[in-house]
DNA sequence: AATGGGACCTGCGCGC
DNA sequence: TGCGCGCAGGTCCCAT
């Protein structure tokens, strides 16, 4: 999915538009979506209420109704909020009460939405460890101290640290000169710094271009995200390293595509 | 405990 | 033009 800078991206968008707003009605066209509670369920328990206030944990959306329930969405993959609207896509459209859809689109299926007497009551967000703002440099370095996993797969642990996925794991990886399969305890003290300093950097640098569009996804409005100019080394296999010129090489860590410089990441 | 693979889904781009 | 394959921002589950 869109990774916390974009999901941060859609809560700034929600929060200015959306606030305020009454669902009149929800159209469930594809009930796969909804995982918690059954659809019918999920339309009673929201029509009728107003969105009160937008939050963010990690990469998971949680829109606090007046009813006192809550709305969470989580977008893994595909999954998209558009506002307003067309419907085209949609697989769930809630309706509002000025005329116009909040659409959920999702083309792979893998998004979840979920209505929830208490968000906090939620197994994963129970699991998420601290995002990279709200973790002390000190403990970030103590984990990498201990583990002998590659550094790239941890930093995509929501366990350990939340919000970091794989282009921002590739981004600041990049940034910290350190090559993705190096072992977390063989890190330096001063790596671990450079890297801590770099992901947080990269995570706000992206939020502040409105996340990066790759593939599917998009802002709140529909337009695309500005930082995927930036990227450094994610999808710019074979292409010359934007420091050295060396061609930035693509394998694959955790299963999941790890793009690198081979000569500036030690 | 940690790691690797497959599963969940759909659709796109590529090489043949 | 058509087909098969690999690939895709996330996470869970199972086997080793």
């Amino acid at each position: 999915m869109p990774e916390l800078p974009e999901v941060e991206t859609i809560k700034r968008d929600l929060e200015k538009v959306i606030v305020g707003k009454k669902i009149t009605d929800v159209c469930v066209h594809h009930p796969a979506v909804i995982r918690q509670p059954s659809p019918d369920k999920f339309k009673k328990g929201i029509e009728g209420a107003l969105i009160k206030n937008i939050l963010r944990k990690a990469k998971v959306l949680i829109l606090e109704l007046s009813n006192g329930k809550s709305l969470t969405a989580h977008l893994k993959m595909t999954g998209q909020l558009v506002y307003p609207g067309s419907g085209v896509k949609s697989r769930v459209s809630f309706h509002l009460s000025n005329g116009k859809n909040l659409d959920f689109n999702d083309q792979r299926l893998f998004g979840e939405l979920r209505l929830l007497d208490d968000w906090r009551s939620l197994k994963f967000i129970q699991g998420l460890g601290p995002e990279p703002f709200d973790m002390s440099e000190t403990r970030f370095k103590e984990i990498l101290a201990k583990k002998k996993t590659k550094i790239k797969p941890l930093l995509m642990d929501q366990s350990f640290i939340s919000g970091i996925g794989n282009i921002y794991a590739a981004e600041g990886l990049f940034r910290g000169r350190i090559h993705p399969a190096r072992p977390a305890n063989s890190l330096s003290d001063k790596e671990k710094e450079l890297l801590f300093k770099e992901i947080k950097a990269t995570l706000k640098e992206a939020i502040e271009a409105g996340g990066s569009s790759v593939d599917d996804y998009v802002r709140l409005s529909g337009e695309r995200g500005g930082y995927a100019k930036y990227h450094k080394v994610y999808g710019r296999q074979g292409k010359p390293c934007l420091a050295c010129k060396t061609p930035i090489k693509r394998i694959a860590l955790g299963g999941r595509g790890t793009f690198f410089c081979p000569k500036c990441q030690k």
